[in-house]
DNA sequence: AAGATTGAATGTCAAATTCACAGGAATATT
DNA sequence: AATATTCCTGTGAATTTGACATTCAATCTT
């Protein structure tokens, strides 16, 4: 590392994807930029990460600043470097996403955002800087993962019917699935609690609430059990 | 971004898997160091990002300064960003894998690399920076991705017989496959095409040569046949 | 040239999994 | 009490997976 001083004159962003289900829809958190460049258009919020932050902590920081929320669910996607990517200067971004019980939040504007609003994600056509590419690349990744990692419990409230655990997998992935065999896939894995509990106030018979089961899903883990949907 | 000047002092750098395959073996090239700090230790090789350069360039240029290969498989898997990681400034990393024939490239020594040598993945126990767990999520990245998508073809010459093609999948994730069961899932997705041809000068009756089918791969996935292993 | 050696090639059957599919049950509303 | 709405569950056919052993074609040895 010869010439040091030339090549640290980079910046570094994180950029989070914060998905959100709710009314059987998808939804992602977009802020309405408050500043040059791209005032007033929607973007993914983000940040510069501070000079003696980790990533991952920067990732977090961003997340609590704008809904309040600590450990949450949060993984690294991708990093975007297109030497041209942002207006201003060599910023290299790094996008994750998180998932978050969407009731659980109330999300305020801050200094950086005009206004901030949950968008549901087929909606969405554009978006500031290179910010729609991350966050298609973003959902590719949640859709893999849904599939392979129990993750999707983390988007519902705690006790959830299994109707509402289908539609969400339905609403992630694009497209429908057979009620009989979703439950009984489900019910193969042993990872949720039958709380012996139902719903109130629907004008229909009410449906049993779950709520996901970590213990017992470390422990099918371990005999091996795969969870796949 | 106002004070931007502060945040504009990280340096981006890149490292590379470069995985080959031979004898059975699964195996990745690694460069010793010339230069504080880890001299004399194997690292993986990489190098900074140019201030005026895509990271996927920086990527490839690493690959061609070692291999003299352009145009092979690269694929970015997760980016280290921990404060401490570099001894010598904040230094993020972008971590890639890539995937050669072995027999294409005689590796030489660089400005940068004392020595340059081919390792077996599973004798590697240690390695300059952070630079094993970096091996490690790549390796894991490969197989998963070694399951889901025709990429294995990558590591081998372009005529290979089906034994080679099984001990390349046995050798990358770890566990023996049935020869007869790995030969009709190979068959079922239309990928590889029959040469006709035989190998020579084996001591016993010689396998049939095939190659991997890029057109007859693009149309068996829009007939929606999966790849997977 | 006969026999031994080596790895190549191939098919069947049982078990497990996937997929398509319909009708009675529980609650609220009128 | 009748209606509307959603919940809940099982079976049979088709497909896929997984285990397993023999014959074939070349070289090597004697």
């Amino acid at each position: 590392m010869s010439n040091s001083q030339e090549y640290f004159k980079s910046a570094v962003s994180v950029d989070n994807v914060i998905f959100g289900f709710d009314d059987s829809d998808l939804k992602v958190l977009l802020i309405k930029r408050g500043e040059e460049p791209f005032f007033g258009e929607w973007a993914l919020p983000g940040d510069l990460v501070y000079p003696n932050e980790d990533i991952n902590t920067a990732a977090n920081r961003i997340l609590f600043d704008l809904t309040g929320l600590n450990n949450v669910y949060l993984e690294q996607v991708m990093t975007f470097g297109e030497v041209d990517r942002h207006p201003k200067g060599r910023v290299i971004t790094i996008s994750y996403f998180s998932l978050i019980n969407i009731n659980k939040v109330s999300p305020k504007a801050s200094s950086f955002a005009n206004e901030i609003s949950w968008k549901n994600v087929r909606d969405i056509e554009y978006l500031a800087f290179d910010h729609f590419k991350i966050m298609t690349n973003c959902l590719k990744r949640l859709q893999t993962n849904l599939k392979l990692k129990p993750i999707g419990f983390e988007l519902l409230p705690e006790n959830f019917t299994l109707t509402e655990l289908q539609q969400l997998y339905e609403s992630v992935l694009g497209k429908e699935l057979d009620k009989r065999n979703f439950r009984k896939k489900i019910n193969k894995m042993k990872i949720i609690k039958d709380l012996n509990m139902y719903q109130t106030g629907v004008a229909h018979r009410p449906a049993r609430l779950y709520s996901f089961d970590k213990e017992s899903y470390q422990q099918a883990l371990e005999d091996g059990i795969t969870f796949e949907i």
